[in-house]
DNA sequence: GGGGTGATCAAAAACGTTTTTGGCTTGGGA
DNA sequence: TCCCAAGCCAAAAACGTTTTTGATCACCCC
């Protein structure tokens, strides 16, 4: 019954009140201000559930955190940052950001819980995180007309709002690095082939590899899961192999601080016997021996980006074919890599 | 207009409809039976906006993560997994997870935030993460009627409901670890003093000193942010002590890392030289060289536990003063501690 | 002076549920 | 036969906004 109070109080119409305090501009200047003021004293907050019914907008923004495939509990956590910066550019607009997560990998599930998340009316826009290929969500998010921005781009005929980093320069750059300093043998550790960036990292290393004339090995383009326990694998399987290769591109550090651990298992001074490149920059890896290698990008402005183009989206400010924002990709040098050894 | 379709397909009236959707017992069997099958053919689900403005409740329930204080932008990984498990539990019961977060650590924005969530009306519920000794956010929540819980405990008069992993006891074992092992010379990297966590790790520490008869040295007792760059800069500053320490508990083990990376550079072994302990057994801890001791904590599970106990608070199942649940942290040998040297 | 045009505000109709109140059966006990 | 309770359901009143519609008034121009 606040709104109502407030209206008596000021002996004004609610509607009024209701207009003034949002800004429309067929009340005076002198009512809004008197209208604001009263309410600010009086600590008139209105119900947000109110509100939404009345507006239909939930002034919520939704996202599905997926689940990590191996363990089916942990979350990644560069979603921390990744939603940090989202929230950071929502808040202030009165947003909220509703997360809600899959418990396991599982597709159906999945459908069902955006499902809910956009036909229940939860949320007035949906960030798509974790990309594939082929991506339903999307398809999912147009029928029901609910504005979104994915995290990672997809094969999609229509145009869609997107931000990604440059996952196919950024594995380009690494590639060719190692190919300047002499690696002929280099192995690809990458992460799930279903999702999309995976592909563009493929191509990325691909590229650098013909640039040179070279041909790939399939055997050293490998899949797995973006864990250190995967690294360590996939990586220990690769060194059995003769020849062996002599270089590493990993799809996280985390992949690449296992992929290390297996090489020193193996005997191998990394940097000089073997070179390894991780993604990411987490804080980590200036702080591990050898410091590692590895390629930056700026996760948590890339989550303010996204804020931004969600509200000019649901602002309609902006239409989803011009929100394309790709990040460019920098390589910090340490010392996980070094010469081709003889 | 959905409800009233319903009832209208059904020939009975919307107010039956509803009692029978929620479980009311004042609906026949068979009437309820034939509302949900109905309803789920139809494809009917409430609107969440309207259920929450005729209810007065908002079935989700409210967390604001601390921003890291050190770059006030990534916010700390563990949440993730906290998060995670809160979720897991809380989805199927039809309830979601808000969450805001803090730009930068700033006492009076976060009450403001603290203020918006509980009196605006957002949340039905509020799960308050990194207690402080003195923590004015529960003040807040209480004098709303809010049910909450926290992760991590705090000095309070009042009963409040709390999970919470055993820090005293795990910093007391670590300690009593590198006793056993002959060291005489153990320094404490710790968290924030502010944090409750930290006074009960210190108290852990100086449990185990005691113990053994031993004086505790306040400039062995240090307090950092968590980060591996804090735990580096701490540990730098240890080791140019004369005599130098020639253990470290460490509150993270990312503040570990950061103390291995000082030792190495001052060339140390680590292992026999000098010893480290880290805290949270970390993914990467395995694989790093040496592996590193630490000790490990269940945050997956403790968000599950934090969940269920939200859920029962809701439904007045029961009180606060009786959801007391303290985990027991188990520590995990590896590589990183070993004899004190000569 | 009359008709149109803005500017300002009031009244009332949505929005789609939940919850309260009370009415109508039906059956059993006195 | 009458009364009462229990079981089932309908009607209507909340819930607190936003938005639409329309009324009133002043003003200006012709």
């Amino acid at each position: 019954m606040s709104i109502v109070l407030l209206a008596k109080d000021l002996g004004l119409s609610i509607s009024t009140v209701s207009r003034a305090l949002n800004g429309y501009d067929d009340v005076s200047a002198a009512t809004r201000e008197r209208v604001t003021l009263r309410a600010k004293a009086i600590g008139y907050r209105p119900n947000p559930s109110a509100r939404r019914l009345g507006a239909g907008s939930t002034s919520a923004i939704g996202v599905i955190l997926p689940a990590a495939s191996s363990t089916g509990q942990a979350v990644d956590s560069m979603y921390s940052s990744l939603l940090g910066g989202v929230v950071t550019e929502i808040e202030p607009a009165g947003y909220h950001l509703l997360a809600s997560m899959q418990a396991k990998p599982d597709a159906a599930r999945e459908a069902a819980l955006y499902e809910n998340f956009i036909r229940g009316g939860w949320v007035d826009a949906l960030l798509i995180v974790r990309t594939r290929v082929h991506d339903a969500r999307l398809d999912l998010a147009r029928a029901a007309k609910v504005p979104f921005v994915t995290y990672g781009r997809t094969e999609s005929e229509q145009p869609y709002a997107w931000v990604d980093t440059d996952n196919e320069k950024a594995f380009q750059l690494a590639t060719t690095r190692l190919l300047d300093l002499g690696h002929r043998r280099i192995a690809l550790i990458n992460g799930p082939e279903e999702y999309y960036f995976a592909q563009l990292r493929r191509r990325g290393y691909l590229r650098a590899l013909s640039g040179r004339k070279l041909k790939a090995d399939p055997a050293w383009m490998l899949h797995g899961d973006l864990t250190e326990a995967s690294g360590h694998e996939l990586c220990r399987s690769l060194l059995i192999q003769r020849p062996a290769p002599t270089a590493f591109v990993c799809a996280t550090d985390a992949m690449a601080f296992g992929a290390i651990a297996a090489c020193r298992e193996a005997g191998l001074a990394i940097g000089s016997d073997v070179s390894v490149i991780g993604y990411g920059n987490s804080s980590l890896s200036a702080f591990c021996d050898p410091p590692l290698t590895t390629m930056e990008h700026q996760v948590f402005e890339n989550g303010r980006y996204v804020g931004r183009a969600l509200l000019q989206l649901l602002r309609k400010e902006i239409k989803p074919a011009d929100v394309h924002y790709l990040e460019p990709v920098v390589l910090v040098p340490r010392k996980s890599d070094g010469p081709a050894p003889r």
